[in-house]
DNA sequence: GATGAATGAGGGTTCATTCAT
DNA sequence: AATGAATGAACCCTCATTCAT
């Protein structure tokens, strides 16, 4: 008999809900079963019918938090591809807001903390997140490359530089609670002077590459 | 009483050397204090003896890291402050040197996932470390505005820019064990593409600033 | 939740039974949960199921003892109350019997040394014990004011008088250690000369209150 | 080489001095050997040279309050011998003034508590206390039956029942918390009807002993 | 003789996990 | 399939005692 026999998938996301909730408030250490249970409305016995131990549900919760935060950032959708510096910043704008947010930022220690101990789940949002943002990006890039608007000779190495470039002061600063909330004028100018640096390094007639 | 009332220095740096690996290996919570005593070699009186309890053994130990790792970053040495693509470079490659190393990873790894625990722990480490390297890059880049050689109008905010892209590809490859390692070719071409792409933005008669 | 939320009534029975050994024995400092534990016959955790922590099960110990030991001390029963001597020997016959028996002693040993930091617990133990035989003497003495039997203008006071006279000798001597046991004889004289001087005090026409 | 050789009584005293205040503070289990050296000023090796461990000093702690406070409640002075009621008043307020004090409470509790661990030390508070009390007001009131004042047929059980009616109200109330403080006139009301009651019972031509 | 750093057993409590119901 | 009582190992920390200085 399988799993799908006999476990009913909405008890698992309810079950889910309840460990989302408590794992982003008490980290993986900090969470406890019971307490999960009890946020979850089921008995603690029922936690381990749907998943093997709590380091499975909390696998389980950061896969779901992936795609849930980091899957619809790139969604291709309204941003005009054919204007370069307003493609970039609405792309940017969403990477940011997302970084700097709560629930991004929860995510992000806790993959982060526990990375030694769980590196298939950490690979995992890797995939999930940035990876996919930087493969979407470089694939527009590639084709800006091609047109001549851009010249981008490593289209993944730079989508990988303005992503960095997007997470200049802010992101440090929230990840270290040196900053306890970032305004959108500050996202908006962080996003504004990685779009006008990076352009100014890929303008078609630009030294490229190493400097040396 | 006197200044040494520190009990014996000798004891104190045995605790914090085992503190640092027992530490580094399971994180905060992950980590007991009998099992530091016991890989410090001293009984868990002793620990009491020394540190008024586990958190604050924990603080002692990430200052330790601090002035360890992040304050020798930016020592202000060799390196040819007229050549801009070189004296980058230097700084460049020491801070990804630093940031990509286990140890700067593991301390990187904790301080961030207990920022929301120990704040002023987060804000130290941010102090100590990338607020000195950033303050000082700006002070080199502001001598350079001056000079004429670069144009940079808000220094701060361009040394961050510089060394958020040495961050590029990576440190989150690393951080998420994504990577095992980072090979020195790896880093000099991360180093050279962000002097190249700053030195672009950065450009006499370059444009500066917001992109719209 | 029904009103058998206790969770097994036998095992709670089964824990406090071992609570009343162990505390008995060591009083509340001195005993350990480990102890209770192990003489209940359950492991430490299931004490946590039960009761919050250390002290909720002190209280219910002393509660539970409470109850058993003091309730049953003024049952108004059998005594034939038109019979001064020999009604005032039966109650300070059962009061003396408690207050030196094993249980009464021990019970009187903790509450004692825990009033400072269990007050409410004292004051509960006062008014479950000594506040109701004493409410209870004062009723009949009353009665026997009004008959003209006895002249006692202050019926609470004189049921004071009167359990403090049965306390002659043999309670601090049990309470001390100095005697291990008291004999029926001994309590019988001690409640004997109670009773005549009580009576003596009460007498119709004797002198009342106070002797200057 | 004995010990009064080589150890200073001054330092003792010293260490003595600390643990009174630390026992009577927190109690036997509650108080550490490390605070009591840290109030009496001295280390805590030091104390181990002057008492075995903490059951020794804590014994010559009771010791010492004995011989404190329970030597001189009968001291034979002023108190108009011939004046039975003024004589009694006088013996009875001094012991009630001495039981319900914080000092007389904190001895009777630790004491008590400890009986059955130190069963010696609560023999000697016993002797060197109540029996000495007992003792001597039974030598008065043998005196007063031989010259036909009283008749006390058994003064020392009659010097008990004197005691024990001082007793009456406020000293269990004060043992239990159920009163924090008795003021002179509880205290005076107290002893007036013992003194009433006591020489009632022993008018010379009173009923004496068993009242069946 | 005095010190106080070091010890390690034991304190109360939490919690992931199991299993009879 | 769901429950939640029971478990016991492990947690952080305290403290009486020892012993090298």
């Amino acid at each position: 008999m399988s799993d799908t026999e006999t476990l009913s998938p909405e008890k698992r996301a309810q079950i889910l809900t309840g460990a989302n909730t408590v794992f982003s408030e008490d980290g993986y250490e900090g969470s406890s079963m019971a307490r999960i249970a009890q946020v979850a409305g089921v008995s603690k016995g029922t936690l381990y019918n749907y998943f093997a131990g709590k380091a499975e549900l909390f696998a389980a919760h950061i896969e779901g938090q992936c795609a849930l935060t980091l899957g619809q950032v790139f969604a291709e959708d309204g941003a005009n591809a054919d204007d370069p510096a307003g493609f970039l910043r609405t792309i940017g704008t969403r990477m940011l807001e997302m970084m700097v947010s709560d629930k991004g930022l929860t995510t992000y220690r806790i993959v982060t903390s526990e990375a030694p101990k769980f590196p298939e789940l950490s690979q995992g949002f890797y995939n999930a997140g940035p990876a996919r943002a930087i493969t979407a990006l470089a694939g527009w890039l590639a084709r800006q490359h091609q047109s001549g608007r851009l010249s981008v000779p490593d289209p993944i190495f730079a989508a990988e530089q303005f992503f960095s470039l997007c997470q200049a002061r802010l992101c440090l600063r929230r990840v270290l609670h040196v900053d306890r909330t970032s305004s959108p004028e500050e996202i908006a100018h962080v996003v504004d002077a990685a779009v006008a640096m990076f352009l100014a390094g890929c303008a078609p007639n630009a030294p490229q590459g190493d400097a040396r």
